[in-house]
DNA sequence: AAACGAAACAACCGCAGGATC
DNA sequence: TGATCCTGCGGTTGTTTCGTT
């Protein structure tokens, strides 16, 4: 903000911008300089300012945030040139002392101690910002532009877009009338929210039909694939993804973050092995313990390795590597074959006990490595053959995950999308309770 | 009251595929 | 058969609104 003796700047293009007497009376009330007088401003389409109320809050909240400033308030937020200002303005007039501007009392910053200089806005600059690029307009279209298009394609029809702007007297290109009129104008949209069915609706095509929105928005009448696509950005895409579920594929993620449970776990997991006195002498209760966490460590294993599986970041990679790392230790610290065969028989039958021969040091995967491993739990008997949690491998990933969870998760229409800890909790539990499920002593899991 | 950031929405961009010449 | 035009689609960006600090 340069405060000096620069080129006074009108704060709005009064004249260009058309706004006939809302324009004057401002002037007059300001005591700033109708526009016309000077030449400091370029010529601004008065259509990208659209309707008269909103170009009076405009230049109200203008004109009061360069009084505002005139009187040092604020001014260090005025260092762009208008366009920066407008958004000022904007979050002035939403505040609540602007809300009625017939209680606002102008001053003048003419008359003010240390007049405040703008820069000038370069015109081209300026006609760009407008949207006019090429001799066409671009960017948000007016309640005039509007209705031009509606009463051309009314009596004529669209017919060749390309065409359609020139006949209609637009200065619009093709393309953007055809979106404005699909998206927008169409008699037969339907505004608002989405009900809930529509919403069912939507998740159900999407799982089905993936992205493709337009096939989906046939499914729903009223409804533009455009306005779909945003719904799904906005609301159901994120409302999955806090309930741990895969936007993409609509199955339970595998990912590293919904895997934070188990690593957690795992942590604890960590704490409790390094407290246990592993002197190969067992009793009952202990060789039961063991081969719980035999199971667990093994369980834990695969989860790392599910998590591997999703292309993980360089970051994630090192993090997991740093994880598995700890696994390692822990399963140095649990070799199977200081084990009982009884044990192993006990905790995995021949699926467990075939998976790591006794005579070979248990070792997890680096996350940067391919994947394969076996494991197959059930929570009748600890670890036994496959039913509840059955991990296959990085291939079926997904149908591991969906074994894990489809007795867990709530209907989605339970799920609070207004209540983000709810379904985090919720989420959480869901992970924990298939832990519990699968290993019926407590492992110390948070 | 002001400032900031997130959410919601509207519009644009680039590409693909079909139609036409 | 290739070139060009036109349209539709999906991803992305920009703008506005709303809520929070």
């Amino acid at each position: 903000m340069a405060v000096g003796a620069e080129t006074m700047v009108r704060p709005f293009p009064a004249a260009a911008a058309g706004g006939g007497d809302e324009v004057s009376a401002w002037a007059a009330a300001t005591g700033f300089h109708h526009a016309a007088e000077t030449t400091d401003w370029p010529l601004v389409d008065p259509m990208v300012w659209g309707d008269e109320k909103r170009m009076k809050r405009e230049l109200v909240a203008w004109a009061k945030a360069v009084a505002s400033m005139a009187a040092g308030k604020n001014a260090s937020h005025w260092t762009e040139a208008s366009g920066g200002c407008l958004k000022e303005c904007r979050d002035r007039q939403s505040s609540s002392a602007m809300k009625d501007v017939t209680d606002w009392k102008p001053t003048n910053p003419l008359d003010a101690p240390g007049v405040i200089y703008l820069p000038a806005p370069n015109p081209l600059a300026t006609l760009v910002k407008a949207g006019v690029t090429n001799g066409l307009k671009k960017g948000p279209w007016t309640p005039e532009e509007d209705q031009k298009l509606m009463n051309y394609i009314q009596k004529h029809g669209h017919g060749s877009w390309r065409a359609l702007p020139e006949l209609a007297g637009l200065n619009r290109c093709g393309k953007s009338c055809r979106l404005r009129w699909t998206n927008y104008l169409r008699p037969d949209i339907k505004r608002g929210k989405f009900s809930e069915e529509e919403e069912q609706t939507i998740l159900q095509l999407h799982s089905i039909l993936g992205n493709k929105w337009s096939a989906i928005s046939k499914h729903l009448p009223g409804r533009t694939d455009n306005e779909i696509k945003n719904f799904w950005n906005t609301h159901l895409r994120k409302k999955l993804i806090q309930m741990g579920i895969d936007p993409m594929t609509h199955r339970p993620r595998t990912d590293f973050f919904a895997a934070l449970p188990q690593l957690i776990a795992l942590a604890n997991l960590h704490q409790l092995i390094e407290q246990q006195p592993w002197d190969g002498h067992t009793s009952g209760t202990q060789t039961q313990t063991e081969a719980v966490q035999a199971a667990n460590l093994q369980y834990m294993q695969s989860l790392l390795q599910s998590a591997a599986s999703i292309a993980p970041s360089p970051t994630s990679i090192s993090s997991l590597n740093s994880l598995t790392s700890d696994l390692d230790q822990i399963s140095l610290l649990t070799p199977q074959h200081m084990l009982s065969p009884t044990i192993l028989e006990n905790i995995g039958g021949n699926d467990f006990a075939g998976q790591v021969p006794h005579n070979q040091t248990p070792s997890t995967t680096r996350f940067d490595q391919p994947v394969i491993s076996n494991i197959n739990m059930n929570s009748d008997n600890n670890v036994s053959s496959s039913e509840r949690c059955h991990v296959e491998g990085e291939d079926n990933n997904s149908q591991k995950s969906m074994l894990l969870y489809e007795n867990s998760l709530p209907p989605l229409s339970d799920m609070s999308a207004s209540n983000p800890s709810n379904a985090m909790s919720t989420s959480k539990c869901v992970a924990l309770q298939c832990i519990d499920n699968s290993f019926p002593q407590p492992i110390g899991i948070v």
